[in-house]
DNA sequence: GTATTATTGCAACACTGTCGCATTAGTTGG
DNA sequence: CCAACTAATGCGACAGTGTTGCAATAATAC
């Protein structure tokens, strides 16, 4: 997983998505880090966590990227065809355990499939 | 579709949509309409155009926004479950005729289903 | 043609993400 | 433990994207 140095801010984010139950964006991870964390750290401590597999990013809206940990991922074939939900009340993301089957196309070579999938989450429902 | 008045913004826009094979970000419709049209306005347009009915969008890599006429769709009820793909290599979006059943989920209200695959178009694979 | 008001252009702004560079601080080898 | 190496950081500046308030313009209805 490339060059890492334990330092203190890689800690502090790995420690964030590790005790998040929901995926982070940068944005969150700026509120939740203390306020001495600099932002552009976080850019490239996300950057460099992707590039090493340990993290995944995906979009959700609005125009927000958003990382959680691989769990299923080894370092050569990541499986990134696992959907995610986001609520569209509280805005919050989650990985789900579903796969989706990459379909095939005529025209297209298909690599990747990224399903988002959008409606309400259980707290919001109440 | 809500009040429109005819004006020369809204039919370059339309128009550049008619014209398009594939799906435009804002950035896209800079490019393709005259360098006089205002920023904003294309924004505001795409707004718009969005909250009636006329177009629909969804996101696709890097952080962008893009955005196609509906055709399926009618005001009340948008099928927004048809997927997109993306090239990879010359980042054109297009709007696939697949539609993609939405999963039901145990703890979740899913209202919605984006979907994107990822991949390589038939140009850019020769 | 005139009145009404939707639309536009402009400028300013907020936000997100990137980059260069000097400084700090892990790590390694002795 | 110390010195050397260099990854990681903080800072400031910047580019790109999208939004907003406001005054000017232009499409529509009468």
């Amino acid at each position: 997983m490339g060059v890492h140095r334990k330092t203190r801010n890689l800690e502090l984010v790995l420690d964030a998505f590790r005790n998040a139950q929901e995926a982070l964006s940068a944005q969150l991870l700026m509120e939740r880090l203390p306020a001495d964390v600099n932002r552009s750290t976080i850019y490239r401590l996300l950057d460099r966590l992707e590039d090493d597999g340990v993290v995944h990013s995906f979009l959700a809206s609005e125009n927000a990227k958003f990382y959680a940990l691989c769990k299923e991922c080894t370092q050569s074939g990541h499986v990134h065809s696992h959907a995610h939900f986001q609520c569209t009340s509280c805005s919050q993301v989650v990985c789900l355990e579903q796969q989706v089957a990459v379909p095939t196309l005529n025209q297209y070579r298909v690599d990747e499939a990224q399903v988002l999938l959008k409606g309400q989450c259980a707290t919001c429902m109440r």
